[in-house]
DNA sequence: ATAGCACAGTTGAAGGTTCAAGTGTCGCCG
DNA sequence: CGGCGACACTTGAACCTTCAACTGTGCTAT
């Protein structure tokens, strides 16, 4: 009953040897910039920009969780730290007791306009600047698909 | 002399977010995977793999190191818990006092063999089904490119 | 020989992530 | 009304990774 085992051919091998690669370098280097020159690991980062694009730079833990795809406790532990560092604040929402707001302070929103040049710069020299139009068109495609039946998308700026 | 920021255009951010979203997305079902049928993260099979591959299924720290991408202190930390769990052994090199080399025990084989059917069909669910052949070409294009200029490449199985 | 330096590797602390379990709130059905 | 399941979130422990510091070894030039 165990079925045959489908092994890689040797230049899928070399695809997902090289996606292994690439894709761990790029979060490497997003992540060393930002922690190096913003004191901010890449994820607090992506909870920031949302926090900021959202209404009043406030929003729910749980749209804040799936704007940015983390899990519940991922993202509370997150913000517990972005509310030390005083980027962050929580409060309670007025309409319904068991949802919390998160919103971002203007310490908060500073930290973020100051972060954010350099890591589009890194962005760019991590990936933009080494891609045609062509195969950038192409990683779209590609990530749109290994993204099909999952979980819906959202957008963010920077 | 503060340079403009070039921010990126509405369809590189789409490209971004994609890949951030993909990448990821396809990260945590293969640790997920691992972990929940094999018991070990996504990493420490990488590197059963690589000490699979060697001359005597075994090598030096460093050299391992190369060729799993890791930094010394993170496989040494990596090789502390795979020791503890059986799968690895430490020895002294005999023709060199600095070096040690990491041995895959009889343990250690059985596990890798016993989880990489489960991680192969894993990563073809994530990644080679979702793609055309075409498609499969372009990726690793892409990967190449993100890759150039960087550490030199290496060759695994599994 | 030996001082100095680079290499090979380890360690501990700090921080991030996950997992499982826990708290409190809302809504709904009888 | 009174339960009770689902929802919104939080917590603590375990684990993994990083960073900076540290040990010990071989090389090389004087």
């Amino acid at each position: 009953m165990t079925e045959p085992v489908r092994w890689l051919d040797a230049e899928q091998q070399r695809t997902w040897r090289a996606f292994l690669w690439a894709t761990r370098r790029v979060n490497e280097d997003l992540d060393r910039q930002l922690q190096q020159d913003a004191g901010m690991p890449h994820a607090y980062y992506m909870i920031l920009v949302r926090l900021c694009e959202a209404p009043e730079r406030r929003c729910t833990m749980t749209e804040l969780a799936r704007q940015t795809g983390f899990s519940a406790s991922r993202l509370s532990h997150a913000v517990n730290r972005l509310e030390a560092l005083g980027w962050v604040r929580r409060r309670k929402d007025p309409h319904c007791g068991r949802t919390t707001l998160a919103a971002m302070t203007e310490a908060g929103y500073d930290a973020l306009v100051s972060a954010a040049p350099g890591h589009v710069a890194q962005v760019r020299r991590s990936v933009f600047d080494r891609l045609s139009a062509e195969e950038q068109r192409q990683l779209l495609g590609i990530c749109r698909r290994l993204l099909e039946d999952g979980p819906e998308e959202t957008g963010c700026p920077g």
